[in-house]
DNA sequence: TATATATTTCGTTATGTGACGAAATAACGA
DNA sequence: TCGTTATTTCGTCACATAACGAAATATATA
């Protein structure tokens, strides 16, 4: 197993924090689970480039995913209350929460999932 | 002014904390200013590559400096008790604390302290 | 004044990162 | 089966970053 220590753990949080993109993607799945088209929809990136920065999420531990048919659904991963990483996210949350580009992708990623739950993804 | 949004600031923030001699430069610090010198012995690495590192934790605002005659001294930099920056900024530290590395420089730090204090850097 | 010390700035180099498109993989639908 | 859709992997390119040494700057000491 690869064993990691604690400022490896500090130093991986914090890389997958340092692109405005990962931060926005967490930021929209506090309200729920997303399959990557339509983040990739809300970001206006490259399939590739999203899934990418996904898999950069999931390796840090702050997301996790399943498989649903042809869709891969993207949820926040569900830390230990009272560990530093989780406190540390709740934090997070709170500061960018106020972001005004956060502001507008919470009311864009609405009508994505309106959208979605009327045509593209039927959810199970 | 360069007007910053809180996502550019929790990037920001974390690129700085994306460095594991960064990481380690902010644990050694809680216990007490340190020259530029002494984070050099500390680390083993060249006085530009250290004087960069301090200049990054500057700009994100983690850290500030006086200049005493020839050195140049760098704290941490005390945030509003009550932000979000502190409250990570705390667990941050709770969490490093723990890690072996860290444990090894605040040994190391501390004779580094000591003999600086007898011999090179003589306190105001 | 000249020299030594402490730090920063600059230029260079090797490596890391984010973007894309093309191709591979998986699963549904005609 | 064949084509379509969703996602991932791979290769590539431009740019960011961490390291170094050399040179510039500032300050103390001989």
């Amino acid at each position: 197993m690869g064993s990691s220590s604690n400022l490896d753990t500090v130093t991986e949080m914090a890389k997958s924090l340092s692109d405005p993109t990962r931060v926005r993607a967490l930021a929209v799945l506090r309200d729920g689970e997303l399959c990557v088209c339509q983040l990739i929809e809300l970001f206006g990136l490259a399939p590739s480039t999203v899934s990418k920065h996904m898999t950069i999420l999931k390796q840090a531990g702050l997301v996790e995913s399943r498989k649903d048919s042809r869709w891969v659904y993207y949820r926040l991963k569900q830390v230990n209350a009272n560990s530093s990483a989780f406190t540390i996210m709740q934090q997070v949350y709170e500061f960018i929460l106020s972001d005004a580009q956060v502001h507008e992708d919470t009311k864009t990623i609405a009508e994505i999932r309106e959208k979605h739950a009327a045509e593209a993804c039927p959810k199970p």
